[in-house]
DNA sequence: CTGAAAGCGCTTACAG
DNA sequence: CTGAAAGCGCTTACAG
């Protein structure tokens, strides 16, 4: 109706149409703006009545506060910053489902960046724009400039899967060394001794963590690993590092940096030989994603309990936001050896 | 340090602490604000040397503006809420994460509602105080409420995997009865009589329309369907239907509404005859998951196309800011027969 | 090209 | 209990 009456012609308007205001409500009602504020307000002094008046003409013409100009304020913006890992990633999309829904149910309300692939800088600066109450960075390599910006902006950060040092900044991460080394020992227990290891990217540490939990636990048995791949956290790539390593190596066991890639080993290792597992090898994954414990699958893993995590970041959250200059915390997960058909 | 150095006890304090401001950088580079505002804004006439040195004073400060005080102004928040289904849900996780993707590359942060389960109304509400420049809303049974609510607060909606009738509302949908009609034909033509159909829950439009798709199908040839079950999208939900459909009927044919359920219904059907598919039971999912093409399932299916509805939708999303009142737009996608070896 | 001023929609002391 | 006023951090005409 408005926009096209008008006789401008169709420059890309950037504005965006007029929302009701308080003040609308208030000349509706025929009480001052400041009513209108007050009968938004929990615990304001304001006449039963009047507010009573005041929230039937919102509801009327559909008023809502506009939570962006009471942040001006000062007030917190309850918006939150999401760096989500890949959300093609199984675990991560697990891991984020429950972390959007754990932050609504505290009344914050997510802005997610990443979906796929890499976030780029400039995505991250833009997001930054907007005064988060804080940030959550899931997994990887993040820029170390990013932790200068957020801290000049006096946004927090939380890390999640990864330890960063850095003030005011908590961490929440499982013990990853310790998730391998169990799968080690249980292995080495069932009289496994031929190890190969599907890993992911190289530069993340806790890549690195996983690898070392396997490689000292062997060494406490006087033993090495045999042949180790790295992958893409991918189904595929984890097929295509059996077909090599199964290939080029007598191994009896194969322990996976994650389930995707696990569930990869564990179906290139049956078109070879579809009763080989857990025959005459051993796979075991890293996670425990859903589908881990499919029937077709029931892969032995090593749980890195999202429920848990999740809830450490939602503390860490409030405490946080509760006094924004407290000693910065890490918290650590330890992971749950998941015994299933695979091992 | 500021936070503990004063005398307050430690009332739940409610601010944020200061972020800088274009203020505190005019102050440092001995400038107007005004100068500052337009050092940030393309286009905007400004002495060069003095635009170089604002930009370098702000990168030392921290400084980025606030964009939500930007916004007051009129702007675009480019803020886009994003009501997902069930992100447990590995369709809608795998669309999310392309959505929230493509939004990103161009410049809009997507706010997330729901994560898993049902999202409250009270959430929604929550979100539309905040000026979004347009709501997403994937999958099934909104309340008409909302669609009210957000025509008042001037919020445009797109829905995507059902097709809702309402003023500047537009839509991006699936034909869903084509998609299973494709796959009983398949079925059919192959020597198929016997169909037993594993649907969602029944309260969604689109399970309805999947439904109807196989029922008239079948219909055309003189057929009927044997039996149908309802259960939750989930790969254990479509396991038990078949449990019970295998247990009560002859079946020789199971179309099933999404992918995980039909991977179930494998799983089962496997685990009483291993070789049964597709020799004496075919088995069609809808969606094509990332899952459907792994060998151990390779799973025959109407792919229910992700990049194409996340294109639509950012497509009538920018027509639709570029002029609010423009014409009210229905886009459906035509799913796409994809056949493997469980048919 | 540039600064001072008005205004976006809210909240919050400040007086009554 | 209530309204008028100031202020949050920005942008955008308005004069120079």
């Amino acid at each position: 109706m408005s926009g096209n009456g008008t006789s401008k012609p169709s420059t890309l308007t950037q504005r965006r149409p007029r929302r009701v205001t308080a003040s609308d409500v208030a000349k509706a009602a025929g009480v001052s703006r400041s009513a209108v504020s007050r009968a938004f307000t929990d615990g304001a002094y304001l006449d039963d009545a009047k507010r009573t008046l005041i929230k039937s003409t919102a509801l009327q013409l559909g008023y809502q506060p506009n939570a962006l100009a009471a942040s001006l304020q000062g007030n917190r913006t309850n918006l939150v910053g999401i760096i989500a890992g890949d959300l093609g990633n199984h675990y991560d999309s697990e891991f984020v489902a429950q972390l959007v829904s754990g932050l609504n149910a505290a009344n914050k309300w997510p802005l997610v960046l990443g979906g796929s692939e890499a976030v780029t800088e400039e995505a991250i600066r833009s997001v930054l724009h907007f005064p988060l109450d804080v940030l959550i960075v899931r997994g990887g390599s993040i820029q170390a400039s990013l932790i200068d910006d957020c801290a000049k902006l006096n946004i927090p950060v939380i890390f999640s899967g990864h330890v960063v040092d850095a003030p005011n900044t908590d961490c929440v991460s499982c013990r990853n060394a310790m998730g391998t080394a169990l799968a080690t020992e249980l292995l080495i227990a069932k009289g496994r001794r031929a190890f190969g290891y599907v890993g992911g990217p190289p530069s993340r540490t806790s890549q690195t963590e996983r690898l070392t939990g396997v490689t000292s636990q062997l060494q406490k048995h006087g033993l090495e690993l045999v042949a180790h791949r790295h992958a893409d956290f991918t189904f595929e790539g984890g097929s295509l590092c059996a077909q090599e390593l199964l290939a080029a190596y007598a191994l009896d066991a194969i322990i996976c940096a994650n389930d995707a890639m696990a569930l990869g080993v564990l179906s290139a290792a049956r078109i070879i030989d579809k009763t080989a597992v857990p025959r005459d090898l051993s796979v075991i994954g890293f996670d425990d994603i859903a589908m881990a414990c499919w029937p077709d699958f029931n892969l032995t893993t090593i749980r890195n309990p999202i429920e848990q995590t999740v809830s450490e970041i939602l503390r860490l959250l409030e405490a946080r936001l509760e006094d924004p200059d407290k000693a910065k915390e890490v918290s650590m997960i330890d992971p749950i050896l998941i015994e299933r058909g695979t091992h």
